[in-house]
RNA sequence: GGCGGCGUAGCUCAGAUGGUUAGAGCGACGGACUCAUAACCCGUAGGUCGACAGUUCGAUUCUGUCCGCCGCCA
């Protein structure tokens, strides 16, 4: 990427998070990074010094874990992925300026150095951490032994480890003053509020190693420990720009950053970890983290049973990359949850960029093809539409700034219909028809005045749509817009007599059959595994019956595991484990890989599945996943607790004929016994739970087999 | 459980320090036009503004309760 070198104008750094290996790319990722392109673009269009990061985060137990199954190196796995991520962002034509992987040498160096600094500073000790710990999540929890993870639901271990430790607890005071003195630091107000009554509600201090596993980078002075990921991976904003080297020139250029984009859920670690560390370090804090809501996958109602990752490929080999950037900033207001659907994505680009501005682009230019030889006419212009475009020049500016695309695209194709509401009025084709002088006066003006719109509305588009803008902007006769001065559009820009380049269709009309193209893609894509996977019946939960030895890489599947379930891959139990998980921190690599171990007709006959009738149910207090059920089997009643509370109320299942593991060893969660598990589809990104159930009645206690 | 947010036309959402007929876009329906990508333009759609209660001359907009959805609580 050629950087803009001019030191006269304002620096402008941008950046995405590092997106997390264990993952492939999806539309999640590809929103964050798209949003952070358009900006890009919009502010070098505004004449500032930009750079634009973004990368990949490669270290971790996850990733360890993940490597071993697919059979590869930690460094081959994250290599592999990385290069995923990099080639999307290549094939959609992003204009990140650098590119970090918290593999490479400069990473590494710079998080050292980072470590010392803190370590001298004095806010680095070392201490002793006794409690719990899920393994899954790799993460602290709080309670007594036997706590579940708050996050996926599985039950914890005790561990007792020798850490080094973040005096977080030092930052408190700090950190509230500095966000009460910037308010805008944290944005949207919603998750400033969360973060500041996390503050508030008290710090403590931060483990920043682990002991357990080797994948990461070594404490500076004590190699058996290894920095903890979110130390790593948040350094990258200042190791790229070569902190921690002896000479920094961008550094001293481009920090602190303006913009910092992230998702939602990781708004605590870059509005409190992050900041405290920079604080320790010395260094300034951003002038803005802003966080973005989730990306929603809603199932089109062809087929309900449709999995939900999207992968932006398929999008972008049916309607082409400036659909997918239009549709994920026009359609979602920024910094809200939004949803994607084939359906919708289709219906915008027919109305928005087919029919409105595809149309008027074509049918103006069309029209001093055949009127004025293909030269931009000589006229008047005409006043009211020059003030509506004058306007909407203001209106999409100020949207941008602000990072509100949806109103910035919202105001842009106002204009767009006010243009073609202008043509319609002023019929330039009947004007056509009289060969006098007046006629011809006045035809000119109203094809100047429409192509003046549209080469407004095409530098103001640019940013979202640059792949259109370009070819739009060539066919106004007006050359490369990559070099076009955009800083200071105004109306006035376009001279007569400019001689038009070639014609051609910008966004040709997406058939129907668009939608079904891409779901077909979808489906026949091998990655599909994930979504295919989440389809299957799997075992709900009980978290306890998933193996939670810090050892079982990957869990042996036994009968009396959720494993035994057909056609579900080993890890997919694991998955539907974490009902809660958001939407960017889905998606283990290892569950898109087809099972590798086959199990035969006497493993699965192991497995006791049974219909059984639910009598009772009712929530288990202070759990919000659990339910505490009783059963009849027929020959028996038990009880079961299931992590299902939250896709159903305790009342509707009353009565209600469900599959249960019968055989399955008791475990005691909340201090209440489970014997047992009831099976369910887990659905979508968040792993919603469906019970299993039956078309025709069935008798209770009847075995599956 | 504690704290916070949300619930407005078929869909996606605006909006109101309380006040004559509650808005936009899309979809649907009707009309007009033919320069253009079966497109564009014009018109229509009558939604108890989640439920109930209160404050008020008057509430969808304020207060309370409830229901539903969501987020944060290392």
């Amino acid at each position: 990427m050629p950087a803009n070198k001019n030191q006269q104008n304002p620096a402008f750094f941008l950046t995405t998070p590092i997106y997390y290996v264990n993952a492939r790319p999806h539309l999640g990722h590809t929103y964050t990074t798209v949003a952070a392109d358009a900006l890009a673009r919009w502010k070098r269009t505004r004449g500032f010094d930009v750079r634009f990061l973004t990368g990949t985060d490669e270290h971790g137990q996850k990733i360890e874990r993940s490597a071993a199954k697919a059979g590869k190196t930690p460094e081959q796995f994250a290599a592999d992925v990385s290069q995923e991520f990099r080639a999307l962002w290549d094939r959609m034509g992003l204009t990140y300026d650098d590119y970090i992987r918290t593999t490479e040498e400069r990473h590494k160096r710079g998080v050292q150095h980072l470590f010392r600094v803190l370590q001298q500073r004095g806010f680095i000790y070392k201490g002793k951490y006794a409690g719990q710990y899920c393994v899954f999540d790799e993460l602290y929890v709080d309670g007594p032994p036997g706590t579940v993870c708050p996050d996926c639901g599985r039950l914890t271990e005790t561990v007792s480890e020798e850490n080094y430790f973040f005096k977080l607890s030092a930052f408190e005071r700090r950190l509230l003053e500095y966000f009460e003195a910037h308010p805008e630091f944290i944005q949207p107000e919603a998750r400033r509020n969360e973060v500041l009554a996390f503050v508030r509600s008290g710090l403590r201090d931060l483990s920043i190693s682990r002991t357990s596993f080797n994948w990461g980078i070594p404490v500076p002075g004590d190699e058996k420990h290894v920095i903890y990921v979110w130390m790593d991976a948040l350094a990258n904003y200042i190791t790229a720009l070569g902190y921690g080297m002896e000479q920094h020139p961008l550094l001293d250029r481009y920090w602190p950053a303006q913009v910092q984009l992230i998702g939602k859920e990781i708004s605590r670690f870059h509005c409190v970890y992050w900041p405290a560390f920079l604080m320790a370090a010395g260094l300034p804090l951003p002038q803005t983290v802003i966080a973005h809501g989730w990306l929603l996958f809603e199932q089109s109602k062809m087929s309900k049973s449709r999995g939900n990752i999207v992968r932006a490929e398929t999008v972008l080999d049916v309607l082409g990359a400036d659909a997918l950037r239009y549709f994920l900033l026009r359609e979602i207001r920024f910094g809200q949850d939004g949803s994607f659907s084939f359906d919708a994505l289709v219906q915008r680009y027919n109305a928005d960029l087919a029919n409105g501005y595809g149309n008027l682009v074509s049918r103006t230019l069309a029209m001093i093809g055949k009127y004025f030889d293909g030269r931009i006419p000589e006229g008047a212009v005409d006043a009211g539409l020059q003030a509506e475009a004058e306007q909407a020049i203001t209106k999409v500016s100020s949207g941008y700034d602000a990072l509100q695309f949806s109103d910035a695209l919202d105001a842009l194709w106002r204009l767009i219909a006010q243009t073609d509401g202008y043509l319609t009025a002023n019929a330039p084709w009947k004007v056509a028809a009289s060969e006098d002088a007046a006629s011809r006066k006045r035809l000119a003006e109203i094809l100047y005045s429409a192509a003046a719109s549209i080469r407004v509305i095409t530098a103001l588009a640019y940013p979202v749509i640059p792949d259109a803008a370009a070819k739009v902007w060539k066919q106004l006769g007006l050359g490369d817009i990559a070099t076009a001065d955009l800083k200071h559009l105004t109306w006035g820009g376009l001279q007569p007599g400019t001689r038009l380049g070639e014609p051609g269709p910008v966004f040709p009309r997406a058939e129907k059959e668009a939608i079904s193209r891409m779901q077909a893609i979808e489906e026949q894509h091998p990655a599909r595994a994930t979504a295919e996977a989440e389809k299957q019946p799997a075992v709900f939960q009980n978290p306890a019956a998933v193996p939670v030895s810090p050892k079982v890489v990957p869990p042996e599947p036994t009968a009396f595991t959720p494993t035994a379930v057909p056609a579900a891959p080993p890890t997919q139990s694991l998955t539907a484990a974490s009902p809660g998980l958001p939407a960017a921190a889905e998606a283990n690599p290892a569950v898109a890989a087809p099972a590798t171990g086959k199990i035969s007709i006497e493993d699965f006959a192991r497995v006791e599945l049974r219909v059984a009738q639910v009598l009772k149910a009712e929530r288990v207090p202070n759990a919000d996943r659990l339910l505490r059920l009783e059963v009849d089997l027929g020959y028996e009643q038990r009880q079961i607790v299931a992590g299902i509370a939250e896709a159903y109320a305790p009342e509707t299942l009353i009565g209600r004929k469900v599959v249960i593991v019968a055989n399955l060893a008791p475990r005691k969660l909340r201090g209440l016994e489970s014997n047992g598990m009831i099976v369910a589809a887990s659905v979508g990104e968040k792993g919603r739970p469906v019970l299993a159930g039956f078309l025709e009645d069935v008798e209770i206690g009847a075995r599956l087999k």
